[in-house]
DNA sequence: CGCCTAACCGCCATTACGTCA
DNA sequence: GCTGACGTAATGGCGGTTAGG
């Protein structure tokens, strides 16, 4: 992926953000040509998927080697992390993702804990059983469930060969060989179209997607067995559960995208006013240089320098009459996007963003 | 051991539909 | 009632991985 970064010119800012990468690298690039602004986007392997990674260590563990082979590696990383300032100190707001992964639970209409009793799902398909219940457990303002459940009786209907191979298949309740094979079956084939039916989308009851979402948060991808199982407590055909993940790690990926734009929108413009602030700092002391010949002549050891940062920590041998406050008060700042006391301004990669302010040796006495 | 193929899966772009203001 | 925006279920294509021949 490429980020596309216009400093100054927000209109331009992320014209190529989007476009489509079948690279697999974990680089990523933000350039800005105008200026040549690149910034390195280093991408950590499982930087927030530790949890995932655990999971589907657990998940490994339950299952048989036949579902090793479902165990990818973009199944180890499945969210993809823009991880723009991997190790910056810059909080870099990690509730972003917590936050797209939260559910809130309390506008549930099923109440408190998991706000939804799987039990209370029919598993077996019976539709006018299906009506009548949702009726009865729908919150107040779940006209979309509602609406839904008519639906997803007439889909069912339609669909019905698929569930009851499904749910036939598995009369005892447990998973077997005979399951996964008959939602491979139907995965992913148009088994809408064998009988004649049109796709008819659905929409998803608070419960069922208040599951699906708590079973997201566990593991953001699932193995057969999960999909399967998943499916049976909806009461949904396996590839509905699996379109559903696959529509929801596409939706988190994209807040996460949006919340990494925002975070690199604001550090341009920090960095877009630093640049302008040294330009014009530049301005000043040429300036300064050209009409007091005394000014360069200071001697330039009575510049100090920090020796962890290298950057001119302070000065006490400017003129009173100088306005080169940059120089002069320079400071170990901690802002991101400090410049480093030269009067040429840098743009450093995100990488640097770790040993921020450390990396190039600047002194006023270069010009 | 390398190659080929099929099966499977995830991602992506897109479409289609339901909901709501 | 109509309409456009928006959210999202669903689809198809593509690429990567893996197992088996």
């Amino acid at each position: 992926m490429e980020l596309g970064l216009s400093l100054g010119d927000a209109s331009k800012t992320f014209g190529t953000f989007m476009e489509k990468s079948h690279d697999h690298h974990h680089h990523h690039h933000v350039t800005n040509k105008s200026l040549g602004f690149c910034m390195g986007l280093s991408i950590g392997p499982n930087v927030n998927n530790t949890k995932e990674t655990d999971q589907q260590d657990e998940d490994h563990d339950d299952d048989d080697e036949e579902l090793k082979k479902h165990k990818s590696p973009e199944a180890e990383a499945p969210i993809v992390q823009l991880d723009l300032l991997p190790n910056t100190p810059v909080q870099r707001n990690p509730s972003a993702t917590v936050q797209l992964l939260a559910f809130p639970w309390g506008q549930m209409g099923g109440g408190g804990g998991r706000g939804f009793d799987v039990n209370k799902l029919p598993l077996v398909v019976d539709h006018q059983a299906e009506t009548d219940q949702d009726g009865a457990s729908s919150s107040p303002n779940n006209s979309a469930a509602s609406s839904f459940q008519t639906d997803f009786c007439i889909y069912n209907n339609n669909n019905n060969s698929n569930n009851k191979r499904d749910f036939d298949s598995s009369g005892s309740g447990a998973l077997g060989n005979h399951d996964l094979e008959a939602e491979r079956a139907s995965s992913r084939n148009s088994d809408d179209d064998e009988n004649g039916c049109t796709r008819k989308k659905l929409r998803l009851s608070k419960d069922q997607s208040a599951f699906l979402e708590e079973s997201f948060k566990e593991h953001n991808t699932l193995n057969p067995k999960q999909k399967l199982a998943l499916a049976k407590q909806l009461n949904l055909r396996p590839r509905q559960v699996e379109v559903w993940f696959q529509n929801r790690r596409a939706r988190t990926k994209l807040k996460q995208t949006e919340v990494d734009c925002e975070y690199l929108k604001r550090c341009c413009e920090t960095l877009t006013e630093e640049n302008r602030r040294l330009h014009k700092e530049l301005q000043e002391l040429r300036a300064l240089k050209s009409s007091n010949p005394f000014y360069m002549q200071l001697p330039a050891t009575t510049l100090t320098m920090c020796p962890s940062c290298e950057r001119v920590a302070t000065t006490t041998t400017n003129p009173p009459t100088t306005t080169t406050t940059a120089v002069a008060t320079t400071t170990h700042s901690t802002d991101p996007t400090s410049n480093k006391g030269s009067g040429r301004p840098r743009f450093y990669p995100f990488s640097h963003n770790q040993n921020r302010g450390h990396q190039s040796t600047t002194s006023t006495s270069e010009k």
